[in-house]
DNA sequence: TAGAGCATGTAATAGGTTACATGATTAG
DNA sequence: CTAATCATGTAACCTATTACATGCTCTA
C-alpha cells in the first residue's frame, strides 16, 4: 500500500501554523510551484479527514462581508506523526519529464522540430529559475522571522541547481542538434 | 481535458518497431528507468486500445515452452498521430519530489535528522549518476546501428546533468545544515 | 524445490485533476 | 460590466499502482 505524500503536504503546512485549505493552495501556488502543487480537491477532504484522525482540529472564523474561513490546527498527534514520516527513509522519486519522453521518439521528427521543442523548455526553465531567484530573495525579506526560513531557502536553492542544471543541458543538445542538421543537410547537397 | 502520456509512451517505442507489452515494460526498466516507467497494468489495457483505433496492429508469435507473444506494429495512422504529440507544445512540468517536500518541514526535526536524510538523498542520486553512465555506455555499445541513439544519448545526458546537480546541491545543503547544528550545539553550550 | 524469467491479462484500489455550484466584494 | 479575489466544497472523471491469476522452463 501506497501513502500519499499529499497527506503529509497539507499537514506538513499546518505545523507552520494554523490555516484554511484556501492558504494551503495559495501556500504552493505561490512559492514552491515549480515543484509541488496540491488542487482544492485533494486538500478539503484531506482536512477534514485529518480533524476526523485527531490530527488537526477545526474552528470557524466568521468575516464580514467574506466567506467564513475554516481554520485548522496541528494537533501534538499530528506533529507526531508528521515527524514520522520526515524521519522515514524516502522511496525513489521518477520525474516522469514529457519532455524527455518526446525526445527520446525524436527520431519521427525532423531535426528541426526537435530544435524547436528543446528551445521551448529551455526558455521555460530560464524563466522558471528567474521565479526561483525571486521567490529567494522575497522569502529572505518578507518573512524575516519565521524559523523554516533557511529550509526554504535550501528548497529555493535546490531549484535554482536544477534548473541551471536544465538549461545547461538543453544548450548542449541543442549543439548537438545542429550538428545532426548540418550533417543531414550537407548529405543532401553532396547527393 | 488532459491526454495521458502513457498512451505516448507506449506508442512511442512501437515506433522503434514491432514489440509487445512485456518488450515495452522491459524497456523502460532497462534504460530509462530514472525518469519514466509504466506497469503493466496500463500498459496492456492501452495496447488493446492502441490496436482498437487503428494505431497499431497486432499479431501473435507462438513460441515452444513459452507464452505466445502479442506483437504490436505501429501503422501509418499511428506514427501520425506520435508525430503530432511530438511536435506539440509541452505543458509545465511540476516534479514533485518527496526529498523536497521533507525538506520543507525539516524545522520539525533534528538537524541530525535532515542531514541523515539529505545524505540518502545524495548516495541515491550517486547510484543513479552511475547506472545512467554505464547506460549510456552500453547503449552506444550495444546498439550501434539504431538510429535512436544520438536522442537516447541526450537522454542519458539529461540524466548526467540532473543527478549532478541534485548531488552539488545536496552536498551545499548539508553543509549549511552543519553550520545550523554547529550553531545550536554551541548555544547549548554557553546557556 | 524455491525462485526467477517468460508472458498475458484483470480487478480492486488509490491518487489526482477539472469542472461545477455558491455568493459576496472589490478593482479596472 | 467584467473579472478577479475571497472561500468552501463535491462529483465526475481520468490516471496509475498493486495484487492476483495462470502456467511453463530453467537455474541455484
Amino acid at each position: 500500500m501506497k501513502k500519499s505524500k499529499t497527506r503529509f503536504a497539507v499537514l506538513g503546512i499546518l505545523s507552520y501554523g494554523p490555516m484554511s485549505g484556501y492558504d494551503i493552495k495559495k501556500f504552493y501556488a505561490q512559492s514552491v510551484a515549480g515543484f509541488w502543487s496540491e488542487s482544492y480537491g485533494q486538500i478539503y477532504p484531506i482536512l477534514k479527514r485529518l480533524a476526523g484522525e485527531g490530527l488537526a482540529t477545526k474552528s470557524v472564523r466568521e468575516q464580514e462581508g467574506k466567506p467564513d474561513r475554516h481554520i485548522y490546527t496541528i494537533t501534538e498527534k499530528g506533529r507526531e506523526e508528521l515527524q514520522q514520516w520526515l524521519v522515514e527513509p524516502t522511496g525513489r522519486h521518477i520525474g516522469r519529464h514529457e519532455a524527455l519522453l518526446k525526445l527520446m521518439f525524436g527520431k519521427q521528427i525532423s531535426v528541426a522540430d526537435n530544435i524547436i521543442q528543446i528551445k521551448r523548455f529551455r526558455d521555460r526553465q530560464r524563466n522558471e529559475l528567474k521565479e526561483v531567484e525571486e521567490l529567494k530573495e522575497r522569502f529572505k525579506n518578507e518573512k524575516v522571522d519565521d524559523p523554516n526560513i533557511p529550509f526554504w531557502q535550501l528548497a529555493f536553492s535546490y531549484g535554482e541547481h536544477v534548473n541551471r542544471a536544465y538549461i545547461e543541458w538543453a544548450e548542449e543538445a541543442l549543439e548537438a542538434l545542429c550538428k545532426m542538421e548540418y550533417k543531414t543537410s550537407s548529405r543532401k547537397k553532396t547527393s
